[in-house]
DNA sequence: CACACAGATTGACATTCATCGATATACGGT
DNA sequence: ACCGTATATCGATGAATGTCAATCTGTGTG
């Protein structure tokens, strides 16, 4: 199976080619869309933004959904986007869940720039 | 008046805390978000890569229309996206309206993911 | 001036998206 | 086994978005 996540797969094709040169295929500029799609939303930076300040590096659900004045249903609809664009991890341990930075997505979402 | 794009203004409140300690406030977010805003579509991202690999630094909207099989008012919607995003620059000269990355606009735009 | 052409703007339409309330699932404690 | 809590999923709804056809605005040329 193919378990890859978009800031990865997205990078596997970006890493190939001298400097996207040929110009951006179609197919390319969809993936490395999805991430950047994924960091289209203000909500949605705000929750990296909590997490990545958190002490313990993670955080559950129940800590993001007040400081962001959303209901839980929206805050895990947010979460599960940010997971699937390979940006967060998520672990569930007994009722909680918690999220985490995926090590060097970010890094790897800037690179993605400059790989256009 | 303030003429600033969001690219600039995102980083203007960005370069200041030391790293987001303090959350990223809702207006912060909602300004970066509308950069990413600008890249989450994939003929956007074909669009930056079309006028970054000329040779010569720009491109005239009737070069963009063809490769990306789009109509041209479509075509002229999303530049004016990426002008407003602060990523492009458009310059117009007789007939022809030249668009050309704005020098360091890409590399200001991935440090607002280290920045988060 | 009239015509042709490049590009921007407008209006319409279908799709996607953010959000919420209600419900489902899963786990811990009694 | 029952109940409460934490989180995910579902269905609905209003707003935003991508696209196109038609039209408007300039600019150069006969």
């Amino acid at each position: 199976m193919n378990s890859l996540q978009p800031v990865e797969t997205a990078l596997d094709t970006a890493c190939c080619a001298p400097s996207g040169q040929p110009v951006l295929s179609a197919e390319d500029a969809r993936r490395k869309a999805l991430v950047f799609k994924a960091l289209s939303d203000p909500s949605r930076l705000r929750l990296l933004s909590i997490v990545k300040g958190e002490a313990s590096g993670e955080s559950c659900v129940c800590d993001l959904t007040e400081p962001l004045d959303l209901g839980q249903p929206t805050v895990s609809h947010h979460l599960k986007i940010l997971v699937d664009a390979g940006l967060l991890h998520r672990e569930k341990r007994g009722t909680w869940a918690y999220y985490s930075l995926v090590p060097g997505a970010m890094e790897r979402t800037a690179d993605l720039l400059a790989s256009l």
